[in-house]
RNA sequence: GCUGAUGUAGCUCAGUCGGUAGAGCACUUCCUUGGUAAGGAAGAGGUCAUCGGUUCAAGUCCGAUCAUCAGCUCCA
């Protein structure tokens, strides 16, 4: 009896496009390449087996489908930043003897590197660093994977590599484990699962991007370690291109752009992480806001207005108080003159207040649901880190509505709150959205309000509703909120950082904390269930998104200004300030340029603004009472009569196309 | 909050070895009245983030604070 296996003398693989390959037994993915052609062997990174990616010498001894994976591919890239980390991770251990390694992975776009080293690593290090990366690749170092026994792996890390942080990992994350995979490139050698690159010489390309802190493990309580993030590319082409990218992504960026164009102000004056609305920003923001009542209204909610401050008792029987005190401004405290004492907090968050307007009388099942809507501007001490423009903002509005409903009318609720969302991300031209079905973390059951059993309700609720909907979603553990599981809308800004939006949360805890009733038709007391939503989540964060995501090419309707009126010569300013009368008394939000400019310069001036119409006007146009029309990024678009122009815009502004 | 970087005119940025500040754009005035992305000239504009220190002398060197940026941690 042997435990030798039988390998059968060839295989056949099935590749991508179907197509079945007979090769022999032991051939490794780079022979299966270089049996389709040397191109694709030459940019053959790695191979994925079964839909599992493995390295490109790994032997194949089974009938099995393969993909050879290239730069093209998320997986191909994935590989080729892992390996990437670790030739800078070799680099900085050629520069910088000492240096401990903790977690390398690639990510969305490069890859990092957490070390811990008694050099400080500064701007000009990352210039060293990516020379000797370089320089290894030029060495063409083959990178080999050796399977080694854990107790093995860990008197190695130990002994040779003296690396206290891989023997962590080796003793606690991986105790579970008996053979673990190390890869060697040269003297440098790593913990690591791979698969990698099978030489460093794949690198042609790197960019190290910046340095920041990181906490070991991501613990707060464990040591800081340095970061150093890169990302790296097979030829200088696409680095090339990837610069290009980020500089038009920086053109994008909502902070430079509301500046540009006057749509808010951020200054310590006012107060870090306080924005204020400029004329033109608040116009925007008012026409959002304006689109949702209009829905809203038709959707049977109830606007509602609620105080900017509330009493701390109110916070804490929320139990907002005790979860989220580091996060909110200090309280206020008032002394009355008899000596006793009132904490007022300036509001986190709009629910408490619209639960009590919720209980002010008794509520029948006849009148549920019950909802209450307002643009509720909250106050949240964020950490100073934290701030970002308009995304994160310690004040904000939020578009907070509660509805109250019965058990039986919930689902339907959710249906219609995630309805509402959807009307609103694709009004305003958000494709690509995605959508997290945020549940809580049975392991971390502490951090939750509520039993077992309610959250179990709550998460098929939720649940159901987004599969009636038929939205694509993506689980996320524990990210519900502490009273209840939420349907989370999330898109991604210029650079590529993803944003929380629009958001429905179920909620059975709150009405059990501030005791909330119906009579049913029973005659009986009845525990209602409140769903929280938000399709924008924080006017500011909606915004400062949508202002990248239209690089502040606003849509008509929304345009601060709409139409501006550039006459020619002087001869025409009387016709001209007539025709921009005519434009103001059709409600469009109309400017004009009597500067003594060429019009040349006028319409440069005007396209600067992204003013979607420019309307000029000369002789001709005067003459016959006319107006020559040109688009914003579009060009002249013709002469068109006065009145013609004034329904063409209408349709369009109210249509909000 | 943590690590690193940055802070000069409204904006974008120069400013050498420490010797009391410069450009372009924008702005104001004048000239110019021009047909679809920059007409010309002149002028005005700065407590060099703030506070303190070193120095005969600080935008420049040192320290603290504030703010901003990148990332970490957090996010009702």
């Amino acid at each position: 009896m042997s435990d030798i296996q039988e390998h059968p003398a060839s295989i056949a693989v099935t590749l991508p496009d179907g197509s079945v390959k007979t090769v022999p037994s032991g051939s490794t993915g780079l022979d299966i390449a270089l049996s389709i052609g040397r191109k694709l062997a030459q940019d053959a990174l790695a191979l994925k087996i079964d839909g599992k990616t493995v390295d490109l010498s790994a032997p194949l001894h089974h009938d099995t489908s393969v993909a050879i994976l290239t730069f093209d591919s998320p997986e191909g890239k994935n590989v080729f930043w892992h390996s990437a980390s670790h030739i800078m991770a070799q680099a900085i251990e050629e520069l910088f003897p000492g240096s401990k390694f903790g977690a390398g992975p690639a990510i969305e776009q490069g890859f990092y590197y957490d070390i811990a080293s008694e050099h400080r690593f500064r701007e000009s290090d990352l210039r060293l660093i990516e020379e000797k990366m370089l320089e290894i690749s030029k060495r063409d170092i083959t990178i080999t994977r050796e399977e080694m026994p854990r107790d093995t792996a860990i008197a190695y890390f130990t002994d040779v590599r003296k690396d206290p942080y891989k023997v962590e990992i080796l003793t606690e994350t991986l105790k579970d484990v008996a053979t673990v995979s190390v890869y060697h490139q040269d003297k440098f050698t790593d913990l690591c699962t791979g698969p990698h690159l099978s030489s460093t010489s794949k690198l042609k390309a790197v960019l190290l991007t910046n340095i920041s802190s990181s906490y070991w493990r991501g613990d707060s309580s464990r040591e800081n370690m340095q970061r150093i993030y890169g990302i790296a590319f097979p030829s200088e082409k696409q680095l090339k291109e990837h610069v290009a990218k980020i500089e038009e992504a920086r053109r994008r960026d909502h902070r430079k752009l509301g500046a540009e164009l006057e749509l808010f102000m951020l200054t310590p004056e006012v107060g870090s992480g306080l924005p204020v609305w400029l004329p033109k920003g608040a116009i925007v923001r008012s026409e959002l806001e304006s689109f949702l009542k209009e829905e809203q209204r038709k959707r049977g909610y109830l606007p509602v207005y609620t105080p900017h401050i509330g009493n701390i008792e109110l916070y804490k029987r929320s139990g907002h108080y005790p979860y989220y005190s580091d996060s909110q401004f200090p309280p206020l405290t008032y002394h009355d003159e008899d000596g006793s004492q009132e904490q007022y907090l300036l509001k986190p968050m709009n629910c408490p207040h619209h639960h009590l307007i919720y209980s002010n009388r008794i509520r029948s099942y006849r009148e549920l649901p019950i909802r209450l809507t307002e643009f509720g501007t909250v106050y949240r001490h964020e950490q100073s880190g934290e701030l970002n423009g308009l995304v994160r903002a310690r004040g904000f509005t939020q578009d907070d509505s509660h509805i109250y409903c019965r058990p039986d009318q919930l689902v339907d609720e959710i249906c219609n709150a995630i309805d509402l969302t959807q009307h609103v991300f694709s009004t305003l031209g958000f494709s690509n959205v995605q959508t997290r079905l945020s549940l809580h973390d049975p392991e971390n059951q502490a951090k939750y309000g509520g039993t077992p059993e309610v959250w179990e309700q709550a998460e098929k609720d939720v649940r159901e509703a987004a599969d009636r909907m038929g939205i694509e979603y993506f689980i996320g553990i524990g990210e519900a909120s502490f009273y209840g599981p939420k349907i989370d809308f999330i898109v991604r800004d210029a650079l590529d950082r993803k944003w929380q939006l629009g958001t429905v949360q179920v909620d059975y805890v709150m009405p059990e904390r501030f005791d909330l009733t119906y009579i049913g038709s029973d005659g009986q007391k009845h525990r209602p269930v409140v769903i929280h939503r938000a399709p924008f989540g924080s006017m500011e964060r909606f915004i400062g998104v949508l202002i990248e995501h239209t690089a502040g090419n606003f849509p008509l309707w929304l345009a601060p200004v709409q139409a501006i009126v550039l006459p020619i010569t002087e001869e025409v300013h009387d016709y001209a300030a007539e025709v921009q009368q005519a434009l103001l008394g059709a409600g469009i939000r109309t400017e004009i340029d009597t500067r003594s400019e060429k019009v040349g310069r006028k319409i440069r001036d005007a396209e600067l603004a992204k003013i979607p119409c420019m309307v000029v006007i000369g002789q001709k146009e005067k003459e016959n009472g006319e107006v020559s029309l040109r688009r914003h990024r579009i060009g002249d678009a013709g002469r068109v009569g006065l009145e013609a122009l004034i329904e063409q815009l209408k349709t369009e502004i109210t249509g909000r196309t």
